[in-house]
DNA sequence: GCATTAACCACAG
DNA sequence: CTGTGGTTAATGC
């Protein structure tokens, strides 16, 4: 385990900047920081869940088995909080959390982060806040997904991917094109196909991982029209 | 019918 | 792991 001071930590979420000294203090004795490869799995789906997981750095994949393929549900960068749902809404993680880059993560007894929702109002006011934007996020794609096509969810994916996570029209994708259709909901015959036509057209550019984004108009257009 | 879309399979780098 | 081509099934003019 790692030493760390919770106090002190720069990379504290919306939350945990209400808490006072005493907080911290417990806050510290009770949550254990670990330092992931990419690739490793953080916790998984089917294990019994016993804390929250605070993603200080790096950047995770949020995935689940569905009846046919494995589905990814999120792509997460830090910081942010990574196991809400599982701690509070069942015993048993509903979902997995595996590294795509190195990665640090503060795991925090349950019990001990119950506590603070029960008496620090604006802790648990900034909790709220964070679960509600992510099920915005989730309603917007859920509508996309059922409804536009595989070049329009390939376009949003791209252009999600470049402004939220990398802040950059250039970025090496983090995911294997298998990855990819899982998380549009497609094969990755397909991805693999809208992309090399968006690459012929021009759109973007592509590297090998390395992903250029041209004409964003035309991909914003792309991905608008389904 | 004919065209489009996308999945599944197979094979080659 | 990827890209491509052939085939097939579903859906919509």
């Amino acid at each position: 385990m790692l030493q760390h001071h919770c106090k002190d930590c720069q990379i504290k979420s919306a939350a945990a900047k209400n808490l006072n000294t005493e907080e911290f203090d417990i806050l510290e004795s009770n949550s254990a920081q670990v330092i992931f490869k990419k690739g490793e799995n953080i916790f998984k789906e089917g294990a019994l869940s016993l804390n929250v997981a605070y993603l200080r750095t790096g950047i995770v994949k949020v995935h689940m088995h569905g009846p046919t393929r494995e589905k990814i549900l999120r792509i997460v960068k830090a910081p942010s909080y990574l196991g809400i749902p599982i701690t509070f809404g069942d015993k048993i993680n509903q979902y997995s959390a595996t590294a795509i880059e190195d990665t640090s993560v503060c795991f925090i007894d349950s019990n001990y982060f119950r506590n603070f929702i029960y008496s620090n109002g604006k802790f648990a006011y900034e909790i709220i806040v964070e679960l509600c934007k992510n099920e915005l996020k989730d309603y917007h794609r859920y509508t996309s997904q059922s409804q536009k096509q595989i070049p329009g969810l390939v376009a949003e994916t791209l252009l999600c991917i470049s402004e939220t996570i990398y802040n950059n029209s250039r970025f090496n994708f983090p995911l294997t094109r298998n990855e990819f259709g899982d998380m549009v909901g497609t094969s990755r015959e397909s991805v693999s196909r809208v992309l090399s036509e968006l690459s012929n057209e021009k759109i973007i550019e592509i590297n090998g991982k390395e992903i250029t984004i041209l004409k964003k108009d035309t991909l914003e257009k792309i991905s608008k029209n389904g």
